[in-house]
RNA sequence: GCUCCCGUAGUUAAAUGGAUAUAACAGCCCCCUCCUAAGGGGCAGUUAUGGGUUCGAUUCCCGUCGGGAGUACCA
């Protein structure tokens, strides 16, 4: 039920509309509408104004009471009613579907670099992606998730000349193997030009189609997303693509030739660009001097590789916030060639990622690896379960949810374009507004209702209206609208800050109240909203890459 | 220099232009003979700064200060 409109069209005047009635502050009822704003235009107070909408309201089944408080009429609605309602209908996502259907979304994220460890800097991309992945998915859109792999460029040659030169074939490569070949190979070709030229050549070789070259690559590359696989696993991270820079080779040279054609372009510096004085931003380069491809061009190709293939409605790039001007560049050189898809491109951006107040390094040895802190996490859950519920079944599983959860809300909890400083006493918090804490109150749930019997066919509407219960209830009448807003809004940190809300306002109601008790009646109701705030706590958590089991 | 982003309790964060700015963590104090205390309650503590727009500004606009990022052949 949208209340607001029925608010709107119980006052019956041109000025009101839905959009004026909001949500009342607290002790100030359900709705309000603020009626300072037509005080002009009515030639009167804003009380008096109030005063007048109240009069108005007829006799009906919604609003139990309009109340003039200064400016503002507040309005209390009819509590059964509103309880019964919200109920009915809090999971109904039928209609939000039907209207998504047949809409796709692609979402670049994760986007991994062959050979390159997986640390705490890939945790947003691949988080944030992974969640809108889902919420998208959830309100019915076809979504395509990609992995833009990070799988061309000349450091594959150094790798390959120092693999060549020091690897040790007999044993399974690793991605820590990896690493250290190319720091090696750094180190040593600062002091032998030699093997400088080698890596060239060496990347000449991948780029002519070697045999010898291309399979050693390809093992690389094997090498690296079987590793970081385990990890998507673990975190149920999927995609649907993994073509990242090596598939769009050969894809853009009739992008460069159509910019060329359009007169776009322009010869400086020996280099091939792009203008783009007149939109306040420096030219983006297409071709290097000496002919070669840039980040940009792979992208161009890669925005209409998207376009042709999955004729999306939306195409999100979910990229830290430093590569801003790259992608503001990208959406205007697109509009430029005249594509219109262009404006549904988003560069959903979140903050920089540091460690202990300092920037992520790989090369200084100043990274901490995802893996790591996921099992740090998850030892913890183990260490928690282990002081404070020895007897709990399927410890391992829980502590893997639990460890797990508490490193997503890590990343998902607050808004993207925030920084963050990782610190591992901030991830391995359980307590407060933590992904814990919702898997708790989950479980508390889950165990209110198996000590009750199980979920109710029916209950009593009337028995949920006391002020804990109800307010309860009010925050389930804003699950569907938090989802569509994240979803609006790029915005994953919403439902978990939702979660939060609904959490305390359950645990509030469980505290001031006995859930099952010798009244039959009261004790259905109570259960059916136990049962609804399982649901949606566990849909909810779901929606932010974690799971919430039924015991912890 | 120019462009973009961010400044809210000690800390980390909330708040479609609305009422007394809301939580969590840390601190102090309470609550398990009672459905999971990873919980609940209480105390204390905040909008960088100067203007402007508005009936009303944490929110919008301009300036200042502070922090971060980017700024031609890396991605």
């Amino acid at each position: 039920m949208d209340y607001r409109k029925i608010i709107s069209g119980l006052i019956n005047d041109p000025l009101v509309t839905a959009d004026d009635i909001q949500i009342a502050a607290e002790g100030h009822g359900d709705y309000a509408l603020p009626c300072f704003k037509y005080a002009r235009e009515l030639r009167k107070a804003p009380p008096a104004i109030a005063a007048e909408f109240a009069s108005r309201i007829p006799d009906n089944d919604i609003v139990e009471r309009a109340e003039v408080a200064g400016g503002y009429l507040n309005f209390s609605l009819k509590r059964e009613t509103m309880v019964r309602e919200t109920m009915r209908e809090y999971s109904d996502f039928d209609g939000l579907r039907k209207a998504n259907a047949g809409k796709t979304v692609c979402i670049d994220y994760s986007s991994i670099n062959i050979a390159k460890p997986f640390h705490i800097g890939h945790l947003m991309s691949t988080a944030i992606g992974g969640s809108l992945y889902r919420i998208y998915k959830y309100l019915g859109w076809k979504a395509v998730g990609i992995n833009h792999l990070g799988d061309w460029g000349t450091q594959f040659g150094k790798l390959l000349a120092a693999y060549n030169e020091w690897g040790d074939k007999t044993k399974k490569l690793t991605l820590g193997d990896m690493l250290s070949l190319y720091v090696r190979f750094t180190e040593e070709s600062e002091k032998d030009p030699a093997l400088a030229e080698r890596g060239r050549t060496e990347f000449l070789k991948i780029e002519r189609g070697d045999a010898e070259a291309v399979k050693t690559y390809e093992l690389f590359k094997a090498t690296t997303l079987e590793e970081v696989n385990k990890v998507y696993d673990r975190l149920g991270i999927k995609f649907d693509s993994y073509n990242g820079e090596a598939f769009y080779n050969d894809k853009m040279q009739p992008i460069i030739d159509e910019l060329k054609a359009k007169g776009l372009t322009e010869v400086s510096d020996g280099a091939l660009i792009v203008r783009l004085d007149d939109y306040g931003m420096p030219p983006c380069l297409i071709e290097r001097s000496d002919g070669a491809s840039l980040y940009a061009t792979r992208d161009l190709a890669a925005a209409q590789y998207r376009a042709d293939n999955y004729k999306f409605d939306k195409c999100l790039y979910v990229v830290a916030t430093q590569q801003n001007l790259h992608f503001r560049q990208l959406f205007k050189v697109l509009e430029l060639m005249g594509r219109e898809w262009a404006k549904a491109m988003v560069h959903v951006q979140f903050g920089m990622v540091s460690y202990e107040g300092q920037p992520l390094s790989t090369r200084h040895g100043h990274v901490v690896f995802l893996s790591d802190v996921i099992e740090n996490s998850v030892e913890k859950a183990r260490r928690i379960i282990q002081d404070k519920n020895p007897d709990l079944s399927d410890k391992d599983g829980v502590a893997e949810k639990v460890g797990v959860g508490a490193v997503m809300f890590f990343a998902l909890g607050t808004q993207r374009i925030k920084d963050v400083d990782f610190n591992y006493d901030k991830v391995l918090s359980f307590e407060g507004e933590t992904a814990p804490y919702l898997q708790y109150t989950h479980a508390r749930c889950e165990s209110v209702i198996a000590k009750g019997g199980g979920r109710p066919e029916t209950f009593e509407p009337s028995a949920l209206t006391d002020d804990e219960a109800y307010a309860v209830v009010k925050m389930l009448s804003a699950f569907r609208d938090t989802v569509s807003e994240a979803a609006e809004k790029y915005e994953p940190s919403i439902i978990a800050r939702y979660l939060i809300d609904l959490a305390q306002s359950y645990n509030r109601f469980y505290i001031a109240n006995r859930v099952v008790t010798e009244d039959k009646t009261l004790t259905a109701a109570r259960l059916a909203l136990t049962a609804a705030v399982s649901d949606v706590l566990k849909e909810g958590l779901k929606l932010l890459l974690t799971d919430a089991p039924d015991r912890m």
